[in-house]
RNA sequence: UGCCUCGUGGUGUAACGGUAGCACAACAGAUUCUGACUCUGUUUGUUAAGGUUCGAAUCCUUACGAGGCAGCCA
């Protein structure tokens, strides 16, 4: 991980470092605390990873710490379950937020009194109103609203009201605490917020202590002062909170003044981030799971193949700023690529097999060929590889009819098999049906190891291949896009409207060379020419190995073809 | 037509009154035992109009455009 001092980048600070960074050196704060707020209703996502990487980088980078706080007020929906995958999809990310793991659950005796403290300086009240009038009283965007008829009630009504709501004289909905604030603020959420709300949900913490539970609102600064964050970073749809939230701050004895800073969300084209609709995909079957791996959640992504590092990388490259923007996900793309091209062991697999005979090669004789582990990184070594007269390449890299460009095999056409020899085409076989099922080639023996052969001669292309007689048989995935607009939130329509029926593409029957055997889920791997792939860490099993294609290799050969 | 926020190449971002730069993408070429990687080069931008200034992406005004907000969600 690069941590590089903040101050070796001063140029490169974005707005939010930048505040920090001031300050420190104003000497506003010692130390600087942030903290990630997850609510416990759903996975992460790479959106999350962009917050992770802000707030844990920042109190990395500035000598500060991070909290991991889960905003868990709302106890109809969270659960015990999400906590776990939070935890380990932060933990994989590569942050660590050490001791510092609370819950806003652990607040609730606190808040409440400072809803009573609220109550005692006339700033709060109990209305009996209905959810229904509240909504219809609150007024317009344009027009004010009207004080409820139980704005007025004396302090110890008040009191003695929510005393009453937190002892469960009432039903779910039927008193609510409100903030006093004004009724006619031109910023809605100023207009008397609900404070508390009745709700007889099992809490996943505090069990059944509680009836009432606060509202964000009422919570998250509250929670933040308590915790000594000094910047509360978050996303843009809470600017017009920021002076509900400050309200707070100032009208509460709380022991110290946090301040929220907000920064637009991440955003990437040809997927969908918002957990309403992740979890709508995980629910109808569009997908397999939250782990699927063209979900963009840190779980799938990390099934997929993506490295923790490209990730971070990627949440660097892309800035903070307030203005709302759409990443493209190439920009994530090379980011994987980068990291798995310097790690990643290279193999050959062939995919789509087609099968090619040596008639010149002996019968009964096997080779074994070293081939480098990475061509571009001598300290990865090398392995064997078995070479006989029999192997398999790839359907696509044999054409009978070349278009003029075409580096591969063709009738008549010579090209190396990679780090093994020289090999030219004699003969197409076709069955009856009159399809290409094997190639009739000849090899030379003086090009051993894939060498250039003593007369000079040169072959253009080079292919992958693997040995039938050695092969190990395996499926793999190949994943395309989620979905086939750039935009699928956008336009009319239903978002599952522009689902990508191609996004996956299963492929049985492939052939990889002896070695990929041993591979781990997690590990990086090359197949040479085709891209990165990894062992599926749910359904790979050693009888038939399964392999995600994390990323293709850039090809620019097929651009070509489909005509630019 | 209320309030808040924001407008820089195709995308994302930097320049904090003084040469509009970087990354990705695209394109062209070099190299290559991966049509990968790497390297070189090219195209494309300050929403508009006024104003202040020797000088404006930057400051001011207006217009235009985008996003957010009317949960007892977060």
């Amino acid at each position: 991980m690069s941590d590089s001092p903040p101050d070796s980048e001063k140029s490169r600070l974005d707005f939010i470092r930048e505040i920090v960074d001031a300050d420190l050196k104003s000497g506003k704060h010692a130390t600087i605390v942030t903290r990630f707020p997850p609510e416990p209703n759903g996975y992460l996502h790479i959106g999350h990873a962009k917050s992770i990487c802000l707030n844990f980088g920042i109190a990395r980078e500035f000598g500060g710490r991070c909290h991991l706080r889960f905003d868990d007020t709302n106890p109809s929906k969270e659960e015990q379950e999400y906590v776990d995958s939070i935890q380990e999809d932060i933990r994989w990310l590569g942050f660590d937020w050490g001791e510092n793991r609370f819950f806003a659950s652990d607040y609730f005796d606190q808040l409440y009194e400072w809803a009573v403290f609220l109550i005692k300086e006339g700033k709060a009240y109990v209305d009996d109103q209905t959810a229904e009038e509240i909504r219809q009283t609150r007024g317009t965007l344009t027009e004010p609203g009207t004080p409820s008829p139980h704005r007025d009630r004396s302090v110890e009504e008040n009191l003695a009201l929510f005393e009453r709501m937190r002892a469960g004289e009432f039903a779910d909905g039927e008193r609510v605490l409100r903030a006093r604030i004004d009724m006619a603020h031109a910023n809605v959420n100023l207009r008397d917020p609900v404070l508390y709300r009745i709700l007889r949900a099992h809490h996943h913490r505090t069990g059944d202590k509680w009836l009432l539970y606060p509202m964000y609102d009422f919570a998250h600064g509250q929670s933040d002062a308590i915790e000594g964050i000094t910047h509360s970073i978050c996303t843009l749809e809470f600017e017009n909170h920021r002076p509900l939230y400050d309200w707070f701050i100032e009208n509460l004895p709380v022991p110290a003044r946090p301040r929220q800073i907000e920064f637009s969300r991440l955003n990437l084209n040809f997927t969908v981030m918002s957990k309403r609709k992740l979890l709508q995909l995980v629910k109808d079957g569009h997908v397999s799971g939250w782990d699927d791996p063209r979900m963009p959640t840190i779980s799938g992504l990390r099934r997929r193949g993506y490295p923790a590092e490209a990730i971070r990388n990627f949440c660097g490259t892309i800035g903070v700023t307030k203005f709302n923007s759409t990443n493209d996900v190439a920009l994530l793309e090379n980011a994987v690529r980068d990291v798995l091209n310097r790690a990643s062991a290279r193999r050959m697999a062939v995919l789509d097999p087609l099968k090619v005979v040596v008639t010149n090669y002996p019968e009964d004789q096997i080779e074994e060929m070293e081939v480098a582990n990475n061509p571009n990184d001598e300290t990865a070594g090398a392995r064997s590889v078995p070479f006989c007269r029999e192997l398999y390449i790839e359907r696509e890299d044999f054409l009978e009819d070349p278009p003029k460009g075409f580096f591969r095999l063709f009738p008549g056409g010579e090209v190396r098999f990679r780090s093994a020899y020289f090999i030219r085409c004699d003969e197409a076989v076709r069955d009856d049906a009159g399809e290409i099922v094997e190639l009739r080639c000849t090899y030379d023996p003086e090009t051993r190891g894939g060498q250039n052969p003593p007369d000079g001669r040169k072959v253009k292309g080079t292919i992958h291949w693997v040995s039938a007689r050695h092969a190990i048989d395996a499926e793999t995935r190949l994943y395309d896009r989620l979905f086939s607009v750039e935009d699928p939130d956008g336009g009319e329509g239903d978002f599952l409207d522009h689902l990508n029926p191609e996004s996956l593409l299963v492929r049985r029957g492939c052939k990889l060379e002896p070695s990929l055997a041993e591979s781990k889920a997690g590990e990086p791997i090359q197949f040479e020419r085709l891209g990165y792939f990894c062992v599926d860490a749910r359904d790979s099993t050693p009888e038939t190995p399964v392999f995600n294609r994390t990323v293709g290799l850039r090809d620019s050969w097929a651009k070509q073809k489909t005509g630019k």
